[in-house]
DNA sequence: TTGACAAATAGGAGTGACTATTATTTAGGA
DNA sequence: TCCTAAATAATAGTCACTCCTATTTGTCAA
């Protein structure tokens, strides 16, 4: 039932699932494991056909539910987006993005500097802030041959 | 016909328009000076909302598509979002959002650090950087109460 | 100034991504 | 084991585009 990698992983999924009393089904289990194996960003419709090998059976409209109750218990992120559909990601690491104008891809980096960026004095009143990331867009090598 | 405030801006948009070889109809100065005028980052369909005050007969695929034409001669921009509708915005001037995780609000702010961010050596290989912009996400004043 | 024509628009149909509804099933505590 | 609230499957409905086609209109060249 556990994957062999992300043990960690794994027992903090199923502690955010408990604290909030969230009910362990097979589904949801088989949902958070596609979406923590995913290198990518997937969209819930991704997400609904990689189960559908596994749950032939199972509906979008549990997936797509699911993967928002997910987002709101913290279990992944909703990423930013310029149109079309959502896209998650089960990267609990602090990271950053660059999205490719032409192909849609995103691709995640690290950077140390940008994770510790002050938020500025004057905005600490007017917002409580969450989360912070730096989003670049331009050209993936790809497209730019 | 030209918006008494903004007159480099408007100057700037028929030169964008000219540059790119597209004819400048009623509809597009139109749809140009609703994007100026709005202090949000308004949708196509409230775009579409508003120049209906003037042009009843106006269609939403016309306002929809100038939306993206003049995304891509950079009339406008387009904004990243957590899902929905496409947002645009009409302001040049570099800056960065702050997302409200409940009502979904984008407020804007200015920071001259955030501007000057250093794109990593070892991504500029990979990437050609078109823009740049940090994004918080939280809750706005309102919303935290 | 006046055609000619490619570009642009209006109206409407079609598609993808959710989102709501409802009957049925099930996890998990008493 | 039983009970109940939570979760699911199936499906209908909504929203945000996106495509298609007939008609109109800027723009340019004569």
């Amino acid at each position: 039932m556990q994957p062999r990698t992300h043990p960690d992983k794994f027992q903090k999924f199923l502690n955010l699932c408990r604290e909030h009393r969230l009910k362990m089904t097979p589904q949801r289990v088989a949902i958070f494991k596609v979406v923590l194996k995913s290198d990518k960003h997937p969209t819930a419709n991704a997400v609904y056909r990689a189960i559908q090998q596994e749950y032939p059976n199972i509906s979008f409209d549990t997936v797509n539910r699911t993967l928002l109750t997910f987002a709101g218990i913290g279990v992944v992120d909703v990423v930013e987006i310029f149109g079309g559909a959502k896209r998650f990601d089960p990267n609990g690491a602090n990271h950053h993005h660059m999205h490719c104008v032409r192909c849609g891809t995103i691709i995640d980096f690290q950077n140390r500097t940008y994770d510790n960026l002050k938020v500025p004095e004057d905005l600490r009143d007017e917002f409580r802030v969450i989360s912070k990331r730096v989003v670049f867009r331009g050209l993936c090598k790809a497209c730019r041959d």
